[in-house]
DNA sequence: TAATACTTGACTATTTTACTTAGTTATTTG
DNA sequence: CAAATAACTAAGTAAAATAGTCAAGTATTA
């Protein structure tokens, strides 16, 4: 599991896609212009979340992309793992390579973390984190953050308030 | 919140560290054999680490690098920022660089979903990951998998049957 | 048919990563 | 004290990843 601004780059065209999907296909071009993306750099991008299923495009003028699937059902570490392609943490691949048996360990500790991690991600969808970011700014708003998260179960939390227990996992 | 090989390389010396402060301090010398990473690299990678308090260094011969705290305070997010220095995502750095605002809507949502990867990786410490690992390899060997999660709270579960309840969150 | 917009591939610049080299400084042990 | 050890520092470099350019297509719509 890897987290770059390539990453950061493909959740955010395929989070303007799922802002704008009621208006039918979007053109890269647009992503372009309001994402400060390059367009070339999307076309690569999208080339790879096309291979996977995740977007699906329409040729011709007023063509686009749109999203294969709900916004609620597309996942961020799917989004991330499409366009990183993965790398092998290992340096003794599988098979005993390793003298000592300790290398092994603590890149099996790694790999373990980053499965964490790969899961904590494929719990949050395109849509959770708009509609998120939508009660935020009811919230701000109204002026009483305190209460949202009791309120709201499909929340987040806010930055630091939110420790997960390690009881939780 | 970035999450690179770089970032992998320090928590990698760093459990390598933790795992054996019992016998004193740690050669870097050592941990570049142990975990195949060039002693030059990590020269740099400990220089930030001990920059941040993280590790502190005995000099001369049989001396080394030892965490400075316990590795049940030692947590990961704070391996990796150290690491790994912050590169900021919005492109409008805070004042309204952006026209039509729709630029820093999606910054803000990646900015947000950053946030809760840091929030969890604040909560996993070096000691957690080591103590999982012994916990999973014991289960291996009694060779009741299905029952640690129940049984042991401080346990962190297994790859994909770990999905973390939006609720919760 | 002309315009639009996806699609592909090759190529390039920049940045980051990972490593090398060559030294200096502090500490311990013989 | 001298020699060995190992942290420190800094400069430079090779390789990889990132980000972007350029130039051709192809499919679709108006």
């Amino acid at each position: 599991m890897r987290l770059t601004t390539k990453g950061r780059y493909a959740v955010t065209a395929m989070l303007d896609l799922a802002m704008h999907r009621a208006q039918g296909p979007v053109s890269l071009a647009d992503i372009s212009q309001r994402q400060a993306i390059s367009l070339s750099y999307l076309e690569q991008l999208f080339a790879k979340l096309r291979r996977v299923s995740l977007v699906s495009s329409v040729r011709g003028p007023g063509g686009g992309y749109e999203l294969q699937r709900g916004s609620e059902v597309i996942f961020i570490a799917e989004i991330i793992d499409a366009v990183n392609e993965s790398v092998d943490t290992t340096r003794c691949h599988g098979a005993g390579d390793c003298q000592d048996g300790e290398t092994c360990l603590t890149h099996y500790l790694w790999e373990d973390l980053s499965e964490q991690i790969h899961s904590f991600l494929e719990g949050i969808s395109l849509a959770d984190l708009v509609a998120k970011n939508e009660i935020k700014h009811i919230a701000e708003q109204q002026d009483r953050k305190q209460t949202i998260m009791s309120e709201n179960p499909g929340g987040f939390g806010e930055g630091n308030d939110l420790r997960i227990p390690l009881s939780r996992l």
